[in-house]
RNA sequence: UGUCCGAUGGUGUAACUGGCAACACGUCUGGUUUUGGUCCAGAAGAGUCUAGGUUCGAGCCCUAGUCGGACAACCA
């Protein structure tokens, strides 16, 4: 009965031809590999979408591996978060969580049966010189003068390395392939330092690390990974990948490389991101304006809606830029479903509808979410006085404007209709109140008289309204590839990415929801309750506005 | 004067592996609407980097180019 004929992304094909032909067992074993250096950002999401994605479709598995062989750069505080972010986004990695300072010990042992084969030597040279004598990608390398020292020799000095008898920088450990190689990677790569560091796991035990390259392709093998997948960085590295493991005589775990996420107007480097927070141009790796897990979580983003957007952007190998409009586009779908209408003004004017009377107050039936039968109503109160969007009144409204305008006529929603009558300026000259007289027979609901206006507005009753900050979000950066630009992607920041609104109004019940809380301010945008609220004054976030045909002919 | 990867509407991907280039976002038009939202209907926009070749037939295969990216960390 299924019309949509399935179209599968290059990595499903392979993954697909590989069970088919019972590869490795006939099993799909993947791996997410973070480096706790960082927190996670939206490219994490889509290597963790397309890892934890591809292990649920074909029934396989997908561990949780923190590479984590630098020990100068990683900090518990970022495995924490990492397995946050994951857990949010909905994935489990079961029981299946490693790091590679776990395999350190066997790491050791590859090290040593590669020097007793011949593979590998210690070469006593700095990393200056070690470098020079790489060659560039078109001339080829020299051999270093201890290229061919006994393999007994080598092995003693190794030993002492571990032992912590030489310092850093001495000495390291060197695959011995091929110094002429086409292959940068493959001209004796060094696979073991010195780092007289303490490791967030293993403490003081280790005093020599292995490299990525001599760790990765091996934690994968070690946990029987079939499909190791990465990005097109890694590409040039997998010759060595092979090279190991070939040497080594593990299990064959394959690496394919796909396109990491690129998103305009937005920096999706960890290095970048860290500027960012350490030089203070955002609250930090949670702040809202950040593309990190965290951020965007904060921001109102749903676990669904990057879920499909991961889906929508698909996987390929040419690398290029997605448009976050796309990114926007999947929350506001999400969001559009589940998200209770409330209704609330963030740059509130007066309305006083001078012929309701004094004193009086109503309760009237509002929706909570035309999308949702289920989602029910609630009640809000009206009266005499009631709060407006400055921007929904104009003392000469243009052909078009279908709001409020001097003699004309909308509909508060869910309430009455009313017509303008006079307004008040300030000494200003800025509009500080409205009048309006209402039509009592227009009472939502019970509107026989067949009036028809064009605009309905949203408002908040005036006594019961909660006084709220409402953060306004908008894109971090004004430029929309800051890949191709040769200045500080810093200069690129967009100024206006936070506008704080403190002296919104809005209706009783959001005074009294939960931090993480989101809703559809009407005409508005979503938005979500931030964890800065206090007891008498929320603070809200504005997740994304609403697609408005209006905004957009007007500029 | 190396090796590897890539090139399809504005953007991201597809094209059952050789059979009239499709989907999504975005853009535009109209309808519905007590959200200028949603929803519905429709439109514009690429002839697939170039030049040859194979073939009845090429975005897919071959050859030669062009352009873009990656690789010279004791980072991952």
């Amino acid at each position: 009965m299924s019309s949509e004929k399935e179209t599968l992304n290059f990595i499903e094909q392979m993954v697909e031809k590989d069970l088919a032909e019972g590869k490795k067992g006939g099993v799909l074993h993947t791996r997410f590999p973070p480096e706790p250096n960082g927190y996670l950002h939206i490219g994490h999401a889509k290597s963790i979408c397309l890892n934890f994605g591809l292990a649920e479709k074909y029934n396989g598995q997908c561990n949780l591996r923190f590479d984590d062989t630098n020990p100068e750069k990683e900090d518990t505080e970022y495995v924490d978060s990492i397995k946050e972010d994951i857990k949010w986004l909905g994935y489990d990695w079961a029981d299946r969580e490693y790091y590679a300072s776990d395999y350190f010990d066997q790491l050791y042992g590859f090290a040593t049966q590669l020097i007793k084969d011949g593979k590998a030597y210690i070469d006593d040279r700095t990393a200056e010189e070690i470098s020079k004598d790489r060659g560039t990608p078109t001339r080829p390398g020299v051999d270093s003068p201890y290229r061919d020292r006994p393999a007994e020799e080598s092995l003693t000095i190794f030993e002492e390395m571990k032992a912590g008898k030489h310092d850093e920088g001495t000495h390291v450990l060197r695959a011995k392939i091929d110094m002429a190689s086409p292959i940068m990677q493959l001209r004796d790569p060094v696979i073991y330092r010195i780092k007289k560091a303490s490791h967030h796991r293993t403490g003081d035990k280790w005093c020599i690390y292995p490299t990525y390259d001599f760790a990765h392709g091996q934690s994968d093998s070690i946990e029987n990974i079939t499909h190791s997948l990465c990005t097109l960085e890694f590409a040039s590295h997998r010759p060595l990948y092979d090279w190991f493991i070939k040497e080594l005589g593990i299990f064959p775990s394959e690496q394919t490389e796909f396109a990491r996420l690129n998103l305009s107007y937005t920096v999706v480097s960890k290095r970048k991101l860290r500027e960012l927070v350490e030089g203070n141009f955002v609250s930090g790796w949670d702040d809202p304006r950040m593309p990190t897990i965290s951020g965007i979580r904060r921001r109102g983003y749903t676990p669904d809606s990057i879920k499909n957007f991961a889906s929508k952007v698909g996987v390929a190998k040419r690398d290029g830029i997605s448009d976050v409009a796309l990114l926007e586009h999947s929350v506001r779908e999400d969001l559009n479903k589940k998200a209770n209408r409330v209704l609330g003004v963030l740059d509130p004017i007066k309305l006083v509808i001078t012929n309701y009377p004094e004193g009086q107050t109503e309760q009237l039936d509002a929706v909570n979410n035309p999308e949702d039968e289920n989602a029910g109503k609630r009640q809000i109160p009206f009266s005499r006085e009631v709060y407006i969007e400055r921007g929904d009144f104009m003392e000469e409204p243009p052909r078009k404007f279908f709001r409020l305008g001097p003699d004309r006529e909308v509909r508060l929603k869910y309430a009455y209709i009313v017509k303008c009558t006079g307004f008040k300026k300030n000494d200003a000259g800025e509009i500080e109140e409205v009048y309006c007289e209402y039509d009592p027979a227009t009472k939502s609901g019970q509107d026989n008289t067949g009036k028809k206006v064009k605009g309905t507005l949203g408002w908040v009753e005036a006594n019961n309204a909660v006084n709220a900050e409402i953060r306004l979000y908008d894109r971090l950066f004004k430029t929309e590839d800051l890949n191709t630009i040769e200045d500080d992607f810093k200069n690129h920041l967009n100024p206006e990415s936070l506008t704080t609104m403190t002296n919104a109004m809005v209706e009783p019940s959001v005074g009294k929801m939960e931090v993480g809380t989101q809703f559809q301010f009407e005409r508005m945008g979503y938005f979500i309750i931030d964890r800065d609220s206090s007891d008498t004054k929320p603070v809200i976030n504005r997740t994304v506005t609403l697609r408005d045909n209006w905004a957009k002919k007007n500029g």
